[in-house]
RNA sequence: CGGGGCGUAGCGCAGCCUGGUAGCGCACGUGCAUGGGGUGCACGGGGUCGGAGGUUCAAAUCCUCUCGCCCCGACCA
């Protein structure tokens, strides 16, 4: 391709709107360009990236013996009616009506029409195992798109959807997904982790997440400092302490704290660690319950841990009237004597002695309180939020804390949907069977950001070599000069011969500014054609990522870079 | 949806407080010079000032409403 004939408009500041890195690089390098708020056009350097991806994908999935399919984005309503997700999908399925007031919505995940396909097209044990996956674009209609390809509504994704007579055989199924998932993340150049992670509203028993290390990251996992143990915060356990409280050394005194509501102000005030208090939450459920909820004043809860423990959908936190009303007592002084809702306590409030929580009165709190003398709590569950240093549930580990940013999810399903849709087929017995599914997504479009985010520095994006949109860029030092021009074009047309995809500076323009665009559109390989290196009979080699230069023979430089690029992509 | 902020040329911004000719840089076009790290000079094209209503002799500027976008929280590839 010809720069000076390619779509690639280069900008030297970053779009205001832009606040993480692999977003402005999208943007300066024009590979994207906003439509609507998480709606993008892929300009053609931008595509080329996502699909190179999207190959990398494909040849994994049907190495691990998927196969690929095609749905289509509107769906109609009554297949998300069968499966009750018509009415349990929030806002989030943007719903349509076509000209005969029929309802279809835009699909943001295809469970119900893979569902429905396998059902028809499906019907002995002998067509199993199944697995069939598309590269599609989703909708959805999220609250808070941001971060440009990182969270948008419409996004390309590699969704697959495995078929299995039973338990084992779907086991196996996401075991080799698993598998497939670490080759096409390792072959895309990432730095990754798959971690344990909470299943969420698809749905399901037991998932992994794909996550990309890096700080901008909008997830947060652990992972043990001594095992393979690794998991998304949300779903981190944390085991019960086996730790009996130390014995109580003070009484149990009412104290004045005018004023002090929030566990801050109040070990402030005391003059004690936030370790040394216990914050009473007050949360109400979806399903029109409330409790209160105990953790050592420094701690986070866990709101998905709760809402598991709860078997619940979603909680909230009541206005401090709503408190009052539920409780009985004011918001900021609230403590676990006399509750008239259920009690909760985090494992680890069993372990405190001798700790701070609220009376239950205005401006007053109580020290000193102890379990089984002062206070008898009963039920106990693991609430908190890990936290780095937090001892690892698998083994004498210790946890780390890392962001991440997901970019695939793979899931066992089990036979939510299949039984819902009726998705059977007759085993050797000839005894009808509920299909046993997983499913597993990648987000491309976040993918290509991930990498980004991963591999860049100031001067731009460093691309790995498996997804450049290009391998090779030659650089005309001065379009005028005839021998360079004749020495440029003829590498250039040997490249091409050679199947290298290469990108000819040609512009009219001074070095600087295409030195400056080479080091921003990060083209892995590099090749100056110069007056300098002419006279030598050289062209110079600079690799984006070391910067490092190097003279070769004009004579040689092709095949050079063949075999660079062969070992790039091995 | 709650909290904060922003809408002026393709992009980045000034002008608004104190109403009176719409401006700067980049990008774009033409010409000349230049040719190894965003080159210089000259000329030029491009704007319903997000939209609607109001106040006024006069509105980018003041008032009301509205739409869009961004950031922080609940969703997820």
């Amino acid at each position: 391709m010809r720069y000076s004939q390619f779509l690639l408009n280069t900008v030297k500041e970053s779009p205001a709107d832009a606040e993480i890195v692999s977003h402005k690089l999208m943007l300066r390098t024009g590979m994207i360009k906003k439509v609507a708020a998480g709606i993008y056009n892929y300009l053609p350097f931008g595509l080329r990236s996502i699909r190179k991806v999207e190959q990398i994908i494909r040849e994994e999935m049907n190495r691990a013996g998927a196969q690929e399919l095609l749905m289509p984005t509107v769906n109609p309503a009554e297949l998300w009616q069968e499966s009750g997700r018509w009415a349990q999908y929030g806002k989030e399925l943007l719903r349509i009506k076509d000209r005969k007031e029929t309802e279809f919505c835009l699909g943001p995940t295809h469970e119900e029409v893979v569902t429905d396909i396998v059902r028809r097209e499906v019907k002995s044990y002998r067509q199993l195992p199944l697995n069939l996956y598309q590269i599609q674009t989703k909708f959805r209609d999220e609250i808070r798109p941001r971060f440009g390809l990182m969270r948008g509504r419409e996004f390309i994704m590699k969704d697959a959807y495995s078929f299995d007579l039973d338990d084992a055989g779907a086991e196996q199924a996401y075991e080799r997904m698993y598998q497939a998932y670490r080759r096409i993340f390792e072959r895309c150049g990432l730095k990754f982790r798959a971690v344990e992670a909470d299943s969420g509203a698809i749905g399901g028993s037991y998932s992994h997440e794909f996550m990309v290390l890096a700080d901008s990251g909008e997830d947060a996992i652990v992972s043990c400092d001594s095992c393979e143990y690794a998991a998304n915060v949300e779903k981190a356990e944390l085991k019960p302490a086996n730790q009996e409280p130390a014995p109580a050394q003070q009484e149990l005194t009412r104290i004045a704290t005018p004023g002090q509501k929030s566990i801050a102000e109040v070990a402030a005030f005391l003059k004690l660690p936030a370790s040394q208090t216990v914050k009473a939450l007050v949360v109400e459920t979806d399903t029109g319950e409330a409790c209160m909820v105990l953790l050592r004043g420094d701690r986070e809860l866990n709101e998905i841990k709760l809402c598991h423990l709860l078997d619940c959908n979603e909680i909230s936190f009541p206005t401090d009237e709503r408190v009052a009303t539920l409780t009985g007592f004011p918001v900021g002084f609230l403590g676990p004597f006399g509750a008239k809702i259920p009690l909760i306590a985090d494992h680890e409030v069993r372990e405190m002695s001798d700790f701070v929580c609220g009376a239950n009165e205005v401006d007053f709190h109580l020290t000193g309180v102890n379990h089984g003398r002062d206070l008898k709590l009963e039920r106990y569950a693991d609430l908190r939020q890990a936290e780095a240093g937090d001892p690892c549930p698998r083994c004498q580990g210790k946890l780390e804390v890392w962001r991440g940013i997901e970019v695939g999810h793979v899931f066992k399903l089990g036979t939510k949907y299949s039984a819902a849709l009726n998705a059977t087929v007759l085993d050797e017995q000839g005894q009808e069977r509920t299909l046993v599914m997983g499913c597993y997504g990648i987000g491309v479009g976040r993918t290509v950001a991930a990498s980004i985010e991963q591999n860049h520095d100031d001067n731009g994006i460093i691309w790995p070599m498996p997804i450049a949109p290009f391998q090779v860029l030659v650089t005309l030092v001065n379009p005028r000069d005839a021998e360079v021009v004749a020495a440029g074009e003829d590498l250039y047309r040997q490249l091409l011969e050679k199947g290298v995809e290469v990108l000819l500076d040609d512009r009219d323009e001074r070095p600087g500014s295409k030195f400056k665009d080479a080091d921003l559109i990060g083209i892995p390989l590099r090749i100056t054609v110069g007056s300098r290196g002419l006279q030598e009979g050289q062209f110079e080699l600079q690799e984006r990522r070391t910067g490092e230069r190097t003279m070769l023979l004009m004579s040689e430089t092709a095949d050079t870079l063949v075999q660079m690029i062969q070992t790039a992509l091995a």
